[in-house]
DNA sequence: AAGTCAATTCAGTATAAACTGAACACTTTT
DNA sequence: AAAAGTGTTCAGTTTATACTGAATTGACTT
């Protein structure tokens, strides 16, 4: 048998890199790694521990992923400390996120574009073209946030 | 009428953020969005100066823009300096890249997957549904790149 | 209510990435 | 062939952001 704990701490870093490729923190990828991993909660001491980070940085992380959606905040009976653990859906939030970037792209865009006069006619039709590529990845990711949505919920 | 001036200046301002926001220069940004806005072709040092910045700065946002196709290098009769004008499909460049990022990591967790043994049942499904989800992601601007590619050929 | 424990905040530090500008190599002009 | 023009490279600097750790706040415990 694979070693349990090399695995586990290979996901982790490869989440953290994952993460760190998609503009976020290293250290709250690790965590929703962590948590993903081992599905059960965990406390928000060991988590700091577990991935030898400050206190601070967890403290930051959990409430970025928090915030997305991604993980929740539970409470375990007789316990003080909080307890994380992954969401019930997610992904969800992430894509959210990301349509809500999309969706202010595209009305920055269309601002631009509704200031232009009508004489900037090949301008125009470019800025167009702009914020039509924003619609229709708009559009990808609302499908795929759809799709994602009703594996579970 | 309203001064073009200014709004292109805002609408180079606004790639360059929009840009930053998705991981990549600023200043490649506002390069896009210069040759967007103008769509004629632009010459490097028309590019450095405009923009303020150096010419270094120029240099490697160009490349990382031609890599990608969002952009093409362009001679002028006449000219010496090497001349850069939107591509004709500047959006399909990035959608595969990202792609590409999607692909990646999909590869990476079903990586870690394969690895666990089959004891590891509840952690095997989370993991599944991780590898699902950046799927579904790559289905969903699978669709996006092929609906952008057929706008204009 | 004093003492512990827990999480957050924030000023300071470390790290990573962008950007600069001068040196370089190559080309064209005079 | 010297001079001027052009793009790239890269060592050094700046900038942005992640991260730390100590101080702080609040909430339990005794």
């Amino acid at each position: 048998m694979a070693n349990t704990h090399r695995i586990r701490s290979d996901f982790v870093e490869k989440v953290g890199q994952i993460a760190q490729g998609e503009g976020l923190p290293k250290i709250a990828g690790r965590v929703f790694g962590l948590l993903m991993f081992d599905g059960e909660p965990i406390s928000f001491g060991a988590l700091a521990t577990e991935l030898q980070v400050s206190r601070g940085s967890i403290s930051s992380s959990v409430r970025l992923l928090e915030d997305r959606g991604v993980i929740k905040r539970v409470g375990v009976p007789g316990e003080r400390q909080d307890f994380f653990q992954i969401a019930d859906q997610p992904f969800t939030g992430l894509l959210e996120g990301a349509l809500k970037r999309i969706k202010r792209a595209e009305q920055e865009i269309e601002a631009s574009l509704s200031e232009l006069s009508i004489e900037a006619g090949a301008t125009r039709d470019r800025l167009r073209s702009y914020s039509d590529f924003y619609k229709t990845l708009g559009g990808g990711l609302q499908h795929a946030l759809s799709t994602v949505d009703d594996k579970k919920g």
